[in-house]
DNA sequence: GTTCCAACATTTTTT
DNA sequence: ATGTTGGAAC
């Protein structure tokens, strides 16, 4: 493998400029399976067998613009490998010559490995599949050179470094600073978003609109090149220069451009919704060469405006590409179709869309469920419950009808029959039945009471044979929570946390960008290479060793003297330099440590699993989180934990070195834990990904769709939103339910909530509206049992009735028609469990499902006397009657 | 150099 | 409510 081929393969190769195409002719060719000529003639290949009519059209239409619009879960990256695997096989384009371009690793990874197996072989050579950022890295190594600063005399070169936020952030703040600008009233924060912003629209600092000139501190334009300058000068780039860079060298150098639009035959992109300017202008310019480009996307999904996705790019696109063919696929294999017409019915009212409806193969299945709840704590209580009937085979939907007492009841009957002996009480029987049960008593009294009030056997035992999907039990993994905002995940930990339901917060902060983690890996950093002067500032003083800033800097100074790396600055500065006592011992205990462990690291007959952990141990590391833990750090606990699982990780590498190396290149926070786990993301996390069963909570205006979201983006904000809501519902494959609360918790304020405007967009014959469990206890108890009792005690009945005053819920209630949800109040259920209940006294009024309205005479037990209005004086149960 | 307190903001997130 | 951050007090 030549020099110039090894620089295309690797990632992190250098090398000369790409030359002409003859020269280029090895390129990324270390291996290529397929040759043009062995590929033709060949018979259909297998691969295409099973596509449907409008995959196969995507995927035999090698040449020219097409657009495969693709809603979620037609089948899109399989026909999106698949026309690669094709392109391969007919010859069209060697491994090298394809460019496809995902937005993140883990979509990258994924083609890699499905091309591969369509073709039965792992391709080797396939160099131009990865994100956006990892070609632009691939390209600007080579070409860095290119790239100077304002006065042409420093230039990038070809080793540079790519910052993280962190990095960007504290130059931006040094920037700050020197400008005199007050950081207070203007973050640095805030000039990152600015700048990235412009970035995400290919704006140049000279190019920035005179409107936006004055967004921070009147000088936004100005400290965005002074920190472009101060980039070229430190040899770095941040994200967006990525794309920037090599937008601005195939507009300056002919040459380089000609080259690459040459050399890229094909061009796949996924997700073109999600493109921004920079990235459109980046793919039509690569475009140009052969006009053979592939965008794949769905309009309906495009939920990453804020962040600069255009998704102009994808409705412009038969205007930028003039005789591009347009495919739809819209044969969802996904979800049941009660699923899928709940998010048509809901996105129908975007106007900014090409339009599409997804027809599901299946013609079965659940209605969405809807249901409301007091606040966020019920709802998680709720969720919680319904997953653990999930999870045990007890499908709700089969309990909502028939209730396994009644069988069993029943069954009992006859076999008294048979033994001759007399009936029994079938309220009697079923309640001793539940006692005995496992089920939260919460539940058992819903139940109880729901099938007693029926009172209707005949019909029950119409409904009693559940449907198979009923009774399907679904592991945990299957199941999925998808809310809006990361403060609602809370809710749900707590709950889950509380009866015991392992869960899994995807998303997040990654792992290995915990603090405790960074930490650790710098006290590695610094032990394998004394060298590594930025893991050893990290580390100098955490835990505190009254190594502040002003040792820092000294050691600083003694390092550049000296002309040696940060830890031999320490050194000398320990046995020679004018150092308080205390500090020298700190100092010299520190840099002594250091000492040691390299020594340990270097001698390896120390496993290097014990190093690491010794490492921590004798650095304090460990016992300052153990301290802190004992004085009641809610967090620490967590992080020895994590450091625990950093540690048990290392197990899988060869060496420390080999696992740092790995850490630094992939970054990757997919621990596939094996345990069953119920997962709980943000929606936006969730988008590609699928559920048997999804939980959608939180659906209240102001929360879902966003408040700021609107107040930003107007009109627009709202239509994102409802893509978002598009994708929520789209996740799940048989079961959905969408919930919202009442009232909830808002920057430690309690907020009332209106249910949110999208579920009045849900049509309604889709719909099945569930009885809110706290909310049909409109009549005396305030709370039913120990379960409820926890978040609503400080609730009244009054302002709970409230929610159903509300517009939301009566245009709800107009379009749900009379089938519809009822008010609360007027719901038939009511509370048997009379222990909890604060029951009505004498002279209350009272309603009674059959007997109407009444007052209290008297209380025997649960059992009420009750003078009815038209029924006459009766004893019932105190759980049948409510207040009116 | 460390600790404590007050002010502040607080959707979504990949590279 | 909760977490972070910067500045002042110790």
């Amino acid at each position: 493998m030549g020099k110039l081929t090894s620089c295309l393969v690797n990632a992190q190769g250098y090398g000369s400029r790409m030359g002409g195409r003859d020269e280029s002719e090895t390129l990324g060719a270390e291996a290529v399976p397929l040759s043009r000529q062995a590929m033709a003639g060949r018979a259909p290949p297998s691969y295409l067998d099973g596509l449907n009519e409008a995959q196969r059209e995507a995927v035999e239409q090698l040449t020219g613009p097409v657009l495969m619009l693709a809603g979620a879960g037609t089948g899109k990256t399989r026909a999106l490998t698949t026309r690669i695997a094709h392109l391969l096989q007919t010859g069209h384009a060697r491994p090298d010559e394809i460019l496809a371009v995902t937005f993140t690793n883990k979509a990258a990874r994924e083609m890699k490995n499905r091309v591969g197996g369509l073709l039965g072989t792992m391709v080797e050579g396939m160099p131009w599949i990865g994100t956006f950022h990892s070609i632009c890295v691939k390209i600007l190594r080579r070409h860095a050179g290119l790239i100077t600063d304002k006065a042409g005399t420093r230039h990038l070169k070809t080793n540079f470094t790519i910052l993280d936020t962190d990095d960007q952030l504290r130059l931006l703040k040094q920037l700050i600073q020197a400008a005199h600008i007050d950081e207070r009233r203007w973050p640095a924060r805030m000039l990152a978003r600015l700048i990235e912003g412009w970035k995400n629209r290919a704006l140049n600092p000279d190019k920035v609109p005179a409107s936006e000139a004055n967004a921070y501190s009147d000088n936004g334009p100005g400290l965005y090149e002074a920190y472009q300058e101060r980039l070229v000068t430190l040899n770095a780039c941040d994200f967006g220069d990525l794309l920037l860079h090599v937008i601005h060298i195939f507009q300056h150098h002919r040459d380089v451009r000609a080259n690459y639009q040459d050399w890229f035959r094909f061009i796949l992109v996924d997700e073109y919704q999600d493109t921004n300017v920079a990235q459109y202008l980046w793919l039509r310019r690569l475009a140009q060469g052969h006009r053979n480009i592939c965008c794949v996307g769905d309009d309906d999904q495009s939920i990453y405006g804020w962040r600069g996705a255009e998704v102009g790019n994808i409705l412009r696109f038969e205007k930028d590409f003039p005789g591009a063919k347009v495919v739809r696929l819209e044969q969802n294999y996904r979800s049941t179709p009660h699923i899928l017409e709940a998010a048509n019915g809901i996105i129908v009212h975007n106007r900014e869309r090409l339009g599409k409806s997804l027809q599901s193969v299946s013609d079965t299945g659940h209605k969405v469920q809807l249901i409301g709840h007091w606040d966020a704590e019920e709802e998680a209580r709720w969720v919680g419950e319904r997953i653990e009937d999930h999870h045990a085979g007890r499908s709700p939907e089969a309990r909502n009808r028939y209730n396994p007492r009644l069988q069993d009841f029943r069954q009992e009957q006859e076999r008294r029959t048979k033994a001759g002996l007399g009936p029994i009480n079938q309220q009697e029987f079923i309640r001793q039945s539940f006692e005995s049960d496992q089920v939260s008593r919460d539940l058992k009294t819903r139940n109880l009471v729901t099938e007693l009030q029926k009172n209707e056997p005949e019909e029950l035992d119409m409904r009693a044979a559940p449907r198979a999907c009923e009774v399907q039990k679904f592991s945990l993994d299957e199941i999925a929570i998808l809310v809006r905002a990361g403060h609602q995940m809370r809710a749900f930990e707590d709950r889950f946390l509380a009866i015991g339901l392992p869960y899994r917060v995807i998303g997040g902060p990654r792992f290995y960008e915990r603090m405790e983690i960074r930490d650790a890996m710098a006290y590695f950093r610094a032990a394998v290479s004394p060298d590594d002067g930025l893991a050893f500032e990290r580390i100098v003083n955490t835990p505190k060793r009254g190594l502040g800033d002003k040792t820092r800097q000294i050691i600083h100074i003694a390092a550049r003297e000296n002309g040696v790396s940060l830890l031999e600055g320490a050194r000398i500065l320990v046995a020679e330099g004018d150092l308080a006592p205390k500090v020298r011992t700190a100092l010299r205990d520190l840099c002594e440590g250091f000492a040691r462990w390299h020594g340990l690291i270097r001698a390896d007959d120390l496993a290097h699993k014990e190093i690491a952990a010794q490492i921590l141990e004798e650095s304090g590391y460990t016992d300052y989180w153990q301290e802190m833990a004992a004085r009641k750090d809610i967090k620490a606990a967590g992080r020895l934990e994590n450091l625990k699982e950093l540690i048990d990780a290392l197990e899988q590498f060869e060496n420390l070195q080999g696992f740092l190396e790995h850490v630094s290149l992939i970054m990757d926070n997919d621990t596939e834990d094996a345990a069953e786990k119920v997962s709980i993301m943000t929606l936006h996390a969730a988008k590609g990904l699928e559920f048997p069963v999804i939980f959608l909570p939180g659906w209240e205006d102001g929360l879902f769709p966003s408040q700021q979201s609107m107040d930003e983006r107007g009109m627009g904000g709202v239509e994102e939103e409802r893509r978002l809501a598009y994708v929520g519902i789209t996740r799940a494959e048989e079961c959905c339910t969408i919930s919202f609360a009442a009232r909830r918790r808002i920057y430690g304020q309690w907020q009332s909530t209106l249910p949110s405007r999208f579920i009045d967009e849900l049509p309604a014959e889709h719909v099945e509206m569930l009885t809110p469990p706290a909310l049909d206890r409109g009549g005396f108890g305030t709370a039913s049992s120990a379960n409820t009792l926890a978040g609503s005690d400080l609730a009244g009945n009054a302002s709970r009735a409230d929610v159903y005053n509300s517009p939301g819920w009566r245009r709800l209630q107009a379009r749900l028609g009379p089938h519809g949800p009822r008010r609360p109040y007027e719901a038939e259920s009511v509370i048997i469990d009379s222990e909890a209940v604060s029951s009505p006294g004498p002279g209350d009024r009272v309603f009674h499902q059959k007997f109407g309205y009444g007052t209290v005479i008297a209380i025997e037990g649960d059992k009420l006397e009750v003078a009815f209005e038209k029924a006459g004086i009766k004893k019932v149960l105190a759980g049948f009657v409510t207040s009116p």
